[in-house]
Order: C-alpha cells, then structure tokens, then sequence
DNA sequence: TATTGTTATACTCTATAACTATA
DNA sequence: TATAGTTATAGAGTATAACAATA
C-alpha cells in the first residue's frame, strides 16, 4: 500500500473523495430526515415543477416502479403534492408542497455548509481553481448538471 | 435545475464525478471479470502480503463474515492463496498467487488507462495541479492513501 | 396497441449472530 | 475466556414483470 497520496492519480482520489463527500453529506441530510436519492428528487421536483414520474424515473435512472415508493414518503410527509394531469389524465405532475420548499431552503444551507467544510484546507481562489478543472471533467464526459448518477445500480 | 455547471461547487462536482469514475472504473474492470471491491482486495494483499482476514475486514471496513466469501471466490479462481500463519493457527494469511500477480499486473494497466482517459480534458500540469488539490482534501479529512470507503454501506 | 403509474413476486444482498478451532 | 474464520438465517432491498387506467 502506498505511503502517501503521492502517487495516487486524479482519477483515484476523486473516486475515494467523492464517496467521502457523500457520505458526509448524507449524514447532514439525516439530520433532515432524509436519504440523499429524497434530497435529489426533492431538488429535482423543486427545479421542475409539474414533471411526471416517468420523467423522474428517466432524469435519476431509476426505475419507475421505484419512484412509487419515494414518492409515497415524501407525499405522506406533506413535501410533494401529486396532481393528476388535465392533459393526460394517465400522468401525476409532481410540485413541491409549501413545506417541501421550506424543507429545500434548508437543504440549501446545509449543502453550502458541506461545501464550505469539505473544502476547508483550500482558500477561495483554490476552490475556485479545483471547481474550475472539475467541471470541465463533467462536461467533457457530458455529466447533465446538477443530477449525479449515483442513484442507479453500482457495485 | 442549473442550466451549466458554473453555479454547483466544488464538492457536489466531487460527487458526482466520483460516482462517474468509479463506474467508469468497474466497467473498465468487469473486463477482467471482477468487480471494484475484488480489485480492492487483490491490490490490498498484494501490497500487504501475508495479512489476515480480520486485518482485511478492518482495513477495507467490511464484515469479516463477508470476507469470506469474497477470498472463497478469489481462491478458486487461482488469484489468492489462504495460508494457516504458524504463529496463530487461527488466522489465514492471505497472498497473492503468481497468476494473482499477473493479474494485479493488469489490473494497473487499466488504472493507467483509466486515469488517462478520464483526464483527457485537462493537460499535464493541469492534471498536476487538480490532484495536488485533491491531495491535500483527503489528507486533511484522513483519508488513508490507495483505499476508499465505499466498500461498506452506503445508501 | 402503447404508455403511466401501481402492485406483486421472486431474487439478491446484507447484517447478525451462532458455531468451530485455536489461543 | 477471547479471537479468527466460517456458516446459517432472517430481514431488507431490488428488479422484473404483470396489472388497471387512460391515451
């Protein structure tokens, strides 16, 4: 095993601080009472109000028949509201309830202050630096913005 | 949802690229049919030869318990062999077999790849500086070099 | 006939704890 | 009595496909 992280490339240490980052974030979530695929869909319905489940299902990966089961917590905790389409009566359009978007707001804050800790060791313009260069990683590799591909099957 | 990456930070971009490397990763692995944890495991023993079964679980975080079967797997394919320490007769010293090595051997090969193509964007000191940056994150949150926690729970 | 959401079911995975052999 | 490895088992989680309503 190596010594140090010395010789261990980017593509490694993004692996096993990624996972940490997720972790970490997961256990502020929980704080809210929420799993971190809640938060994705929470932030997802928030950024599109009205969206089908189908459309979720495709935006996350997930199966759709998986969907069902989140969306039946989130909606008996009174965060999503489920409303039958006047266009197609077959959709549920999704929308975030009046709680779910206060319950958003503090999302915010707590991913701001994962943020501001995971980062901790680097000063603004390193951060800056570091954002820089990974994102033009998720471009190139064409990651859609803002939904990360966790939430499917991974071993 | 954001339109572009410019407004997430820092360490969602970790996350989610994270998850992308690592898939990426097993993919590229799954070649050689194992899967990211029986790579862990092989380059963990090859590194550290001789260590036993609870030393494994300890290192990797994983149950003793599930270790088992995974050195089962590995030995029948001909990549470890479990030696009884003379010391302890209780404790398995796990090794690399020549066709292990072998394998380990390409298994690194991969890694090379891997790493390459997934910092295709960036040139040779960008590629520096991304993972300086990224070396002094996991330092400073206590990362031990070359081992990642995703080998256990995470939801 | 195709699609949305739902439910049922079979399957896999995981965690836990009991068990053995050594110490 | 305690520890290394193993096995058994119950519970959770997952994927798949069948189903009802609507198009």
């Amino acid at each position: 095993m190596p010594e140090d992280h010395s010789e261990i490339g980017a593509a490694f240490l993004l692996t096993q601080l990624g996972t940490h980052a997720a972790t970490r974030f997961a256990e502020r979530v929980s704080a809210l009472g929420l799993t971190p695929p809640q938060t994705g869909m929470l932030r997802m319905i928030g950024g599109t109000p009205g969206l089908s489940q189908q459309a979720l299902a495709q935006a996350l990966g997930m199966a759709p028949s998986k969907i069902v089961a989140f969306v039946d917590e989130l909606e008996a905790r009174g965060l999503v509201r489920r409303s039958r389409s006047v266009r197609d009566r077959r959709v549920h359009e999704l929308t975030l309830t009046d709680q779910g978007q206060e319950l958003m707001g503090r999302i915010r804050e707590l991913a701001a202050e994962h943020e501001a800790d995971f980062c901790q060791p680097l000063d603004a313009d390193e951060r800056e630096q570091l954002a820089g260069l990974l994102r033009r990683i998720a471009e190139h590799h064409g990651l859609a913005p803002g939904v990360h591909p966790g939430y499917r099957s991974l071993r």
